[in-house]
RNA sequence: GGGUUGGUAGCUCAGUGGUAGAGCAGCGGCCUUUUAAGCCGUUGGUCGUGGGUUCGAGUCCCACCCGACCCA
């Protein structure tokens, strides 16, 4: 990164400047003294405003020193503010002329935004009525040699977003609360267990034999040991190890890596909560995950009703639709004059342009009205250009082949945007509040796909699916019958699972590590639950008879793919506990409970191709 | 991997084959209670990279790089 740019070079011309008055850019502290946060500041003045008893409050005039980065610079000639902010918040500083001098105050002056000072004064109220603190003295604190990202909009690259993550946090604060929030709930996460009497635990992230989970592994070279290694797909058979040592209630939060592709819905290496009960079984899983997130929710949130902003998907529907108007209005255009006269195409063109025009109103509304009211009218505007392909749709069939293509193109897509927006235009609110439906696989699967699903052969399933289901591309020739009605649930099912449900008693080719279910031998005593479309945790009753352990693994091994991991079978075969476990994918988690629709936006460094 | 879409000044973005633009930021000037401060002036560009078409390419064509969304 070798931008030698104008602004750069000036600020280190500053920092040049500085360095010959004597004055040391970048201290290696503040100089001994009491600070209190920006945020603070501000806050606590407000309370001595307002009169309160509180010990807290910083009456008018009450000296402060405050430490923070220039966010933001209003020059007005003998006197400046200034707004300093550090994690606590913001404050205004206002300096002048006059009480700083004409050395300091020419210093002062030239301080760029994003530099680092710390600032000696007192708080008073400006005619405006902002909290801020009249400067006596300040401090250099550390220079900035580059601009920092935006004043108004933030920074929206989504590129740089992701790969200099701390401009993102410097200038967006929605991002930083988003991830100061993450970090909350992880810990009220381990205080809830840790209330329970589980114990965490660490356990090795490189395996010799990855296992716990049908993925594909990441494999690295341990040099000294001469041998290969895989980064671990799942934490389950090192805690199971730990149950049978007798840690009979134990959890793990770690990094799993799975070298699969990329999407707004998994990053390849993601974190995941795995927790063991000895003498606990599915059931008593679910009413851990039932109180552990709803603790969580609650200490963090303060509430279990979650809403979730549709804005994005909305402005993205109608971005895709005023780019589809456009192309549909330059392929039309000459093939309408031609055929079918300028009268015709004037209609068409008004038609079109009326439903533009809508459409820009719509999207100018994104952020600023309810995403349903957008959401609402952009369907209007869709439906008139719906309307105007309809009557030109009738007459140039008969004229010209191409242009009737487009307009039936066009048409579909069309289609599809309103059925997209009328899911946005729903408010999405997930209610955590328990009991939380609790439902069998089969008979989620039977309300979507028939009645009679499981009695009819596996190759009518399969015909079902394709034809009747639409899930054609969902289905690889390879398929076992299990897997097709796996696409089935996976498609059309979980998708809809918005409101928290445990989904109970999957078929037992899906999960080799849990024990089956008394009642129904073709199923296993498991649940997923499900939340905002997305599984967020599985949980079962855990395999404990090494035999049948085996079998299972080696069947589902399926030959030499994958090997088996014997030294947990041995530790099975020492005996443990009926036990129940659970994993969490805490991303999924925390997506669902801050409400944001890209995983990329609960990490902190998702992972990109590097440049 | 496929489809759609984007990459132009530090940031956010215009630019429909004919002299590369705006707002903000920056720099200079005026202004001692402003807050997207204001007013006047001004600097700043490998138009993602590399080819091609053309008298002439940010714009058209091809390939590649890096994102986003949807699909697999």
């Amino acid at each position: 990164m070798e931008d030698t740019n104008a602004l750069i070079a000036q600020r280190r011309a500053k920092l040049d400047a500085l360095r010959e008055k004597g004055i040391d850019p970048f201290r290696n502290k503040v100089d001994p003294q009491t600070l209190i946060g920006c945020g603070e500041a501000r806050s606590r003045f407000l309370k001595g405003l307002e009169k309160t008893a509180d010990c807290d409050a910083l009456a008018d005039g009450a000296p402060v020193a405050i430490a923070g980065r220039i966010t933001a610079h209003r020059d007005m000639g003998k006197s400046q503010f200034l707004d300093l902010k550090d994690q606590s918040g913001r404050v205004q500083i206002y300096a002048q002329k006059q009480t700083l001098g004409d050395e300091h105050y020419a210093i002062f002056k030239h301080l760029d935004l994003a530099d680092f000072i710390a600032v000696k004064g007192t708080m008073f109220r400006t005619r405006t009525g902002e909290p801020s603190v009249k400067v006596e003295s300040f401090t250099i604190l550390a220079k900035a040699l580059r601009p920092p990202p935006a004043k108004w909009h933030g920074l929206e690259d989504t590129e740089i977003r992701y790969r200099q993550r701390y401009l993102d946090l410097m200038s967006n604060d929605e991002v930083k609360r988003v991830f100061l929030t993450r970090s909350a709930i992880l810990n009220e996460i381990r205080a809830f267990l840790h209330d329970r009497g589980y114990v965490e635990v660490e356990t090795p992230m490189m395996q010799a034999i990855p296992g716990g989970a049908a993925a594909q592994p990441f494999k690295t070279w341990h040099n000294a040991l001469g041998c290969e290694f895989y980064l671990r797909i799942a934490l389950e058979l090192y805690l199971k190890r730990l149950v049978v040592g007798g840690i009979d209630r134990v959890f793990e939060i770690g990094r799993n890596f799975r070298n699969e592709g990329l999407s707004r819905r998994h990053n390849p290496e993601f974190t995941m909560l795995e927790a063991y009960q000895a003498f606990g079984d599915y059931e008593s899983m679910m009413e851990l995950v039932e109180s552990l997130i709803c603790h969580v929710a609650e200490k963090v949130l303060g509430t279990l009703v979650i809403e979730h902003k549709q804005d994005q998907n909305v402005a993205a529907a109608i971005a895709g639709t005023l780019a589809e108007l456009d192309r549909l209005s330059a392929a039309t255009m000459g093939s309408l004059m031609k055929t079918a006269g300028g009268d015709v195409a004037a209609h068409f063109v008004a038609d079109i342009g009326k439903a533009r025009e809508a459409l820009v109103q719509a999207q100018e509304q994104v952020g600023k009205a309810a995403a349903t009211e957008v959401a609402t009218g952009a369907i209007g505007a869709v439906c008139i250009a719906i309307g105007a392909l309809g009557l030109h749709k009738a007459s140039a069939s008969a004229r010209e082949a191409t242009l009737e293509q487009h307009l039936t193109e066009a048409a579909a897509k069309f289609d599809a945007t309103v059925k997209s927006l009328e899911r946005f235009a729903a408010p999405k609110v997930i209610n955590l509040t328990r009991p939380w439906r609790r439902v069998k696989y089969k008979e989620l699967v039977r309300a979507v796909a028939g009645h009679d699903w499981f009695e009819v052969t596996p190759a009518e399933r399969r015909r079902r699916a394709i034809e009747d289901l639409k899930l054609e591309g969902d289905i690889a020739e390879g398929y076992e019958d299990f897997e097709v009605t796996g696409a089935v649930f996976e498609k059309l099912v979980e998708p809809t699972l918005i409101q928290p449900t445990f989904v109970t008693h999957l078929p037992k080719e899906l999960v080799p590590l849990a024990k089956l279910s008394p009642e129904d031998p073709t199923a296993v005593e498991v649940f997923e639950c499900c939340i905002n479309g997305q599984e967020i945790s599985p949980g079962y009753t855990e395999q404990n008879d090494p035999l049948e352990q085996r079998e299972r693994l080696e069947h589902q091994a399926g030959g030499e793919q994958q090997k088996l991991d014997e030294d947990f079978l041995v530790a099975l075969e020492h005996g443990m506990p009926p036990a129940g476990g659970i994993g969490i994918g805490i991303d999924r988690l925390c997506m669902m409970l801050l409400g944001q629709e890209s995983i990329r936006d609960v990490i902190l460094f998702p992972q990109l191709k590097p440049k």
